[in-house]
DNA sequence: GCGACAG
DNA sequence: ATCTTGTCGC
């Protein structure tokens, strides 16, 4: 069965290369071509990764890719990389195009260890990431020249950002600065209340899920 | 012991 | 996240 302690260790193990990683950031808002969003949906005991990827400018859909996998692990807070993680990084391996950075539902740095899910994939990948959620977990919150920054780890972790009535936390996950990451999460708010790649994401599985209880088996 | 707790 | 129809409110 799953191992808490061994997940937390190895989270507080990673989360120092997610440390080393933002001395060298690997994308820079004004060069990002596609941006890749990514969810999961759940259903008979399994688990619906998907990734969209779509054009940075036009916020056009060029690919949408999925994976089916069992869901072995359950939900704990601060965990939810084990239990999602594995569907949607198989779905971003199924993209033909290389996304310029992944938009993930969750935290990345504003997580417990530092190392949240949108940290998580990015790291397993080597490509950047931003955390994207819509509730908080992890962190202290500052508020400078009117914006709200999210402190952890000795670190400026994120930001809330309002849209549309509601709250985004945005925060870093993997190799980018949280400036860029703004600006990338703001470049993608549309008319609805998460970042479009995200939107669309969401979207894509909960269609999949419909679709796979529509059949048999 | 108590409160918090992504999806 | 998921289970679920209609319904109260901005």
């Amino acid at each position: 069965m799953f191992d808490y302690s061994k997940a937390v260790r190895l989270q507080r193990e990673l989360f120092k290369q997610v440390a080393a990683s933002l001395s060298n950031p690997l994308v820079d808002a004004s060069r990002v071509e596609y941006i890749a969003g990514v969810d999961a949906s759940y259903t008979g005991g399994y688990s619906i990764g998907v990734a969209v990827l779509v054009e940075a400018g036009s916020l056009r859909v060029l690919e949408k890719t999925h994976a089916l996998v069992k869901a072995h692990v359950p939900y704990i807070p601060g965990l939810l990389a084990f239990r999602e993680a594995p569907g949607v990084i198989e779905a971003l391996l199924k993209l033909r195009l290389k996304p310029s950075v992944l938009m993930v539902d969750g935290h990345g740095l504003t997580h417990p260890r530092g190392f949240g899910i949108a940290s998580h994939i990015g790291l397993v990948l080597g490509v950047p990431s931003i955390g994207v959620a819509k509730s908080r977990l992890y962190g202290e919150v500052r508020v400078e020249g009117g914006v709200r920054y999210i402190y952890a780890h000795g670190l400026k972790a994120g930001a809330i950002l309002e849209h549309r009535g509601g709250e985004l936390y945005v925060s870093v996950g993997y190799a980018i600065t949280l400036d860029e990451a703004l600006k990338i999460v703001r470049a993608t708010l549309r008319d609805h209340k998460l970042p479009e790649p995200i939107h669309l994401a969401d979207a894509y599985s909960k269609e999949l899920k419909r679709a796979l209880k529509g059949e048999d088996g």
